[in-house]
Formats: C-alpha cells, sequence, structure tokens
RNA sequence: GUGCCCGUAGUUCAAUGGUAGAACGCCACUCUGUGGCAGUGGUCACGUGGGUUCGAUUCCCAUCGGGCACCCCA
C-alpha cells in the first residue's frame, strides 16, 4: 500500500467474449428473472439449476458430433484426474441428464415442467449480442407422450414471457423437420436436389451437402438462392404421424391466437431435435430464442423413452433488446430518508442509529464516511430523498434529530424517540 | 477459424510526427452546521509491447479488447 514509486500497473480487460453485468443494469436483469419465475410459478414449471461444468460426453451424444457446438465451440477443462469436462454449451441436455439421474419422471411425475436459468459457454467469435459467456433461460416439458398441445403450450410460454417484460412485435417462426422415420428420407432427397445443382452452389453450401445438409436451407449467399427456393421442403416429406402433429400444433396455436408464420427455412443446429422447431425474434428480426421437441434425447442419454418440448432464451440479448427499444427505464437508487451527520460525535452515533432504525423498519439512506455537510446534502439531494435527517452535536446532547424536507427547505427538530413515528407518518 | 473497420479523461467526442482539449461527470471552494442555481479552481486519458524516427498518441508490426460480415446461434 505505502508504494512510494508510482508506477504504472497495466490494466486487466475482461476475457473475450465475457462482459459484466453492472449495478445499473441489474435492476433490469432482477425484472427479466422475476418475469420468468412469475410465469414459471402460474404455469408450474420447476426451478432446476444444474451444474456449469458437465462431462464432454454429455453434449457429444445429445447435440451431436458434428454440430459446431461440439466440433468447436466448447471450452473444455482437464481436471486433475483423468475427466475431461467442459463448460455447458446448453442446458437441455444437462435437465435431461439430471431428470434421468434422480428419477424425476417417478418422484415428481409426468408431465414434467422445468425451468433453468444461467450461464452458458460457447466458444466462439463475439459479436454484438453474442458472447462467450451468456445468459439462458429455458423452460422444458418432459411428458410420457408426443401431445402437441404441449408444444401449443411451451410456445405460448414463451409469448407470455415476452410479453411479461412489454415486448412487443413479435412474431414465431414455426417449421417440422419431421422425425427418425422420415427425416432420413427428407435428407436423401434434399441431398439428391442439391447434388443436381452442384455447380451453383457456395462452397459452404458445397461442405454442407454432405456434413449437414438441413443447414443448405440456411444459406444467405444470394446465389444460392434460387436453389434453395425451390428445394423440397420439409413438411412435404413428414410421414402421417409428424403431419398429423404438425397440423394438430398449428391448429392449437391458432386457436391461441398467436402471431406465427411457416417457416420452411427453419432448421435448427442441434441434433436432437424432432418434429417442431420454433424461433421467436423481436421487431426488426433479432432472434430472442428459440427451441423445438426433442422426443429422443433422454432415451439417447439412456433414459426411459420420454418425448420432450422445450426453448431457450438469450438473457443478454432480452436486455440490450430492452434497452435498444426504450423499454427498460435506467435503474436508479431508490429515494429514501438521508441521515446526515455533523462531526466526530454524530459520526460515532450515527453507524448505530443506522441499525435502530433498520430494527424499526425504516429504510434510510446514508454516506457514512463523508465529512463534508455539504457533499452528504447533494447527495441526498441527487437520489431523490424526501428527507434529509441531520445529526449534528447539539442534536445528540439534545437526543434529537431535524428533518428536513427535501423539497421545501422547511426543517423540525424532533425528539430521536419519535423519529420513526414521524417519518412513516409523513412518508404516507 | 477467416476477412474488414475501430481503440484518446468516468462518459460522449476533438486535435496533433514535438507527450493532448471541450462538454457532461466527479471533488473542493465561494457558503467553516444546510443541497438544487451560479462562479472559480481542481481531478482524470492516448489498451499493451516492439519497430521506424532526433522525437510516436499520430506511421509500421504484433498482441489484447470491441464492432461488422462469413460461420453459427441465444
Amino acid at each position: 500500500m505505502a508504494n512510494v514509486t508510482k508506477q504504472k500497473v497495466p490494466t486487466i480487460q475482461a476475457p473475450k467474449g465475457m462482459h459484466d453485468i453492472l449495478p445499473g443494469d441489474q435492476e433490469l436483469w432482477a425484472k427479466v428473472r422475476k418475469t420468468a419465475k412469475d410465469i414459471a410459478d402460474y404455469y408450474n414449471f420447476l426451478r432446476i439449476d444444474t451444474p456449469l461444468l458437465e462431462r464432454s460426453d454429455l453434449f457429444e451424444r445429445s447435440i451431436g458430433f458434428q454440430t459446431d457446438i461440439v466440433e468447436k465451440q466448447m471450452f473444455t477443462i482437464k481436471t486433475k484426474g483423468k475427466e475431461e469436462l467442459v463448460l455447458r454449451p446448453e442446458a437441455t441436455a444437462p435437465v435431461a441428464r439430471a431428470f434421468i439421474e434422480h428419477s424425476l419422471g417417478q418422484t415428481l411425475g409426468l408431465p414434467l415442467k422445468l425451468y433453468y436459468e444461467g450461464a452458458m459457454f460457447r466458444y466462439e467469435q463475439p459479436q454484438a449480442g453474442r458472447y462467450r459467456q451468456f445468459h439462458q433461460l429455458g423452460f422444458e416439458i418432459i411428458s410420457g407422450d408426443d401431445d402437441p398441445i404441449l408444444d401449443a403450450q411451451i410456445i405460448l410460454v414463451f409469448f407470455r414471457f415476452l410479453e411479461g417484460l412489454k415486448i412487443k412485435d413479435v412474431t414465431v417462426g414455426i417449421n417440422s423437420i419431421g422425425c427418425k422415420n422420415c427425416r432420413p428420407g427428407y435428407r436423401r432427397e434434399l441431398q439428391a436436389f442439391y447434388r443436381g445443382r452442384r455447380g451453383e452452389l457456395c462452397e459452404d453450401c458445397k461442405r454442407r451437402l454432405d456434413t449437414n445438409p438441413l443447414r443448405l436451407l440456411d444459406c444467405k449467399v444470394p446465389g444460392c438462392q434460387p436453389v434453395k427456393e425451390n428445394a423440397p421442403i420439409a413438411v412435404d416429406h413428414l410421414c402421417n404421424a409428424c403431419r398429423s402433429h404438425f397440423r394438430t400444433l398449428l391448429e392449437y396455436v391458432e386457436e391461441l391466437g398467436l402471431p406465427y408464420r411457416l417457416d420452411h427455412r427453419l432448421v435448427r443446429g442441434l441434433d436432437y431435435y424432432t418434429k417442431t422447431v420454433f424461433e421467436i425474434s423481436g421487431d426488426g428480426g433479432i432472434a430472442l430464442g428459440g427451441g423445438g421437441r426433442y422426443d429422443y434425447l433422454i432415451e439417447l442419454l439412456g433414459g426411459k423413452n420420454s418425448p420432450a418440448v422445450g426453448w431457450a432464451a438469450g438473457l443478454d440479448r432480452i436486455v440490450e433488446f430492452m434497452k435498444a427499444k426504450g423499454i427498460a427505464a435506467a435503474s436508479r437508487l431508490k429515494p429514501k430518508p438521508s441521515l446526515i451527520y455533523i462531526g466526530e460525535l454524530a459520526k460515532k452515533k450515527s453507524l448505530k442509529l443506522v441499525e435502530e432504525l433498520r430494527r424499526a423498519g425504516l429504510e434510510i439512506t446514508e454516506m457514512l464516511g463523508r465529512e463534508s455537510l455539504n457533499a452528504q446534502l447533494r447527495n441526498a439531494d441527487k437520489i431523490h430523498s424526501p428527507y434529509a435527517l441531520i445529526l449534528g452535536q447539539k442534536e445528540v446532547f439534545e437526543e434529537s434529530i431535524i428533518v428536513r424536507d427535501m423539497k421545501s427547505g422547511v426543517q423540525e427538530t424532533v425528539p430521536l424517540a419519535k423519529l420513526v413515528e414521524v417519518i412513516k407518518k409523513r412518508l404516507k
């Protein structure tokens, strides 16, 4: 501490793609979390928290080996033992793991509704609204069958969540990518179609043709668009079961009056999705979250056949979206009466007085350690304190305190014993 | 991982191959036990490292960080 030579110490920045959530944003974040909890409570979703670290094979088996997430976006950690752990890139697989591990289907019954909220990690190039550590909120319904009414409800819950945050003009894009019976056929057809036009495709698409044909539909290169427009559509190749599932889902969504649009090009990047996939975007096309049905995930991880459906929302994006749209007010300190002291004696007394007021249930603020009366008053003004409670030497002797109305400037000296009563009465 | 752009006080922005200014903020004083207004003064910055140069915040390189696009997604 007593460094005489003043040399410059290099500063340290947060790691790439990781950001701080500063005090000014905390209120907004709290509001988002509170809204999520309220929605969860209403629709009977139970909170679950899973570890930040998981075994890497959990994601390899669930998300899929060939996905970008597993191939190159996982933060891996080698423990001192031989375990290889990863910082979770998403939480659906961990929730499924926990569901199986603790036999939650038995203890809590089906359909089981769960929700989570927390940090996820993906090693990729950061961009606005895209971080290496980001926060997701997710809702999942695990059931004994694949009833489309659950797909409809999960989408509804997403809408209600955004509605609770006053985010308007959102649309949901919905598609069905089939099940293990019909998807392979569609895949083959899509591949065959694209192979015939290989020459017209961009380099990426040529590569996708073999690695991940469904992704061909995501390509934004202008040259590929004409090909894409004529490409076979997933919905046309669904098996009877999937087709009827999709149709029924749309009927429910229609019945709910949700603003959806069919999006034949919508596919998800994770292998475990089946049938329904959807994505909700805000005004301006920013993807706020997405999800879908994952009927085989739990089986894939060694559990019983338990179809499920869920979604995840990017909270960082939602917070930024709300700020950009002016929905969020900058957080401000709550205006409370300010305790102000003058001189050593009053200072000494103040520390304890704060405790007494706290015990009496009176919320106040103070600037202990700030000696100047002017500065203390200025602060009281800045945070819009209705009253300044001024304690000086004289007041300490008299066991009284000055109550100053900050608006009018009118002051009154009241006995300390009556302070709580007086303030409570005035605040009404 | 690839390509392009960017990096100056706490914040928003200037200027400059000869070590930097403003506004707002913050602090103090005017006003030693009374805030808001005003005046005055003060505080605080060239992301980091190397190179070219007599001299670099400025030019070059690297690195770190940010942004955009690709990729992918939340």
